[in-house]
DNA sequence: CACTTGGTTCGGTGGTGGCCGAAGCATTGC
DNA sequence: GCAATGCTTCGGCCACCACCGAACCAAGTG
């Protein structure tokens, strides 16, 4: 048959423990150093270059010289969604050897890749969903022009989003909520407005996302009065 | 980290070119037979049954006993969805690699697991949704009223559906068209519909749906007139 | 310059896993 | 009953590859 492209060789990639490690360690959407990956994958600094060199040669990653430094970080929102993709396969295919929920910080908020998950990310989406902020149109989610003006005054410049090659609005899987949150240019867009603005911040080491209090009272505010 | 359930595990099992072709054999959404799976893979019977079992043992496959045959058959929607992500992040990022474009017939229309895939599949999408027979609300994409009655009319039981526990829409990303069609059960839904009012039907032993003569006129007056 | 630190390359080792031949069970059919 | 077919288990072979120790390089630092 051979239809679609080499999923076995990516695959294989992403099927090494140590590899995988490190993959969803940049989930968090941070560069990293090899170092830290190195750490965080549990292997010997030798190790992990071999396998740095192998996932940029497959492309799953881009690199960045600084200093003596190598920051490491995914090449692209593909390959987030992908390894995403796999967590829901892998939780939901075999529940019962891992049975249990989670940190419940990181089922709150957290970052997917660069934008934000968990239950606030679902919220917020649904929200921009029923304020009609974004839409169903014919090649996927769109922001309609209800939405461009309340964004606007969010400080989003929608046009300026869509001159990127970047899709603008995506959906993805949430794999802790099974509902959809937003990904995509504005997803990303967001959650930078947020960290920016000190509605939250980011847990270093971690993907989990905190909310200020201040932030809290905001982004509610923000979920419920925001367009009408 | 150690966030997500066990990802090496899984990708691992679609990491094997034995496996994956097997998986993306499977990727048609009929039960194929230990036999024509190893004849798919190119490894002989008795590897193939030792491929097999590691995919039931991961649970990424199902099978179900017949006479003196096994049918093996994806475990779930969430495989489908794994394996396309990864279609979608192999050829994304590798595309130097694998250039080309593919089988023309099964750019056009081909099955997705069990829906309707290729540039007739988002066609059929982007149809729904200027049509407003389907929308965005808060949780992703759901079926209109108006929606409702329309596909009604058309033979097809939304509230029926909705009773399943499988989610009654979804989108899935096209690797083809790179924009999105139609998954979840009305998808699957409405490509039964097809294949049943012989508008289309499949090529045996590959994913092509070829669309007859009057089912493409069909299909047309659908995509046009349905709603308004 | 030496010294430290981050990173890579090289070589050897060990384990895992894919592969097939042969044999073993079922199920069907004559 | 015997034979054919579909699939599995068993055993041995081979290749690949993850791993680490050691040496090497390159960039900052005194």
């Amino acid at each position: 048959m051979k239809d679609g492209p080499n999923i076995a060789g990516v695959a294989a990639l992403l099927g090494d423990p140590a590899r995988a490690n490190m993959l969803t360690a940049l989930m968090g959407g941070q560069a990293l150093t090899a170092g830290e990956l190195a750490r965080e994958a549990g292997v010997m600094p030798q190790t992990a270059s071999g396998h740095l060199a192998q996932l940029l040669d497959g492309g799953l990653l881009l690199v960045a010289q600084q200093g003596r430094h190598r920051y490491f970080r995914l090449a692209g929102p593909e390959v987030a969604e992908a390894i995403e993709a796999l967590m829901e396969m892998a939780d939901g295919v075999a529940r019962r050897v891992r049975p249990g929920p989670r940190d419940p910080a990181m089922r709150t908020a957290r970052v997917c890749y660069d934008h934000l998950a968990g239950a606030r990310g679902v919220a917020l989406f649904r929200r921009l969903c029923d304020s009609g902020t974004i839409a169903l149109d014919g090649t996927g989610i769109a922001v309609t022009e209800r939405g461009v003006a309340a964004l606007d005054r969010f400080g989003i410049d929608v046009a300026a989003l869509r001159r990127n090659r970047r899709p603008l609005c995506r959906s993805c899987l949430d794999w802790s909520e099974r509902t959809p949150h937003l990904a995509g240019a504005l997803g990303a867009s967001l959650l930078e407005k947020f960290f920016e603005q000190n509605w939250a911040n980011r847990v270093s080491g971690s993907r989990v996302v905190r909310f200020t209090k201040p932030g809290e009272i905001a982004l509610n505010g923000f979920l419920s009065q925001e367009i009408r």
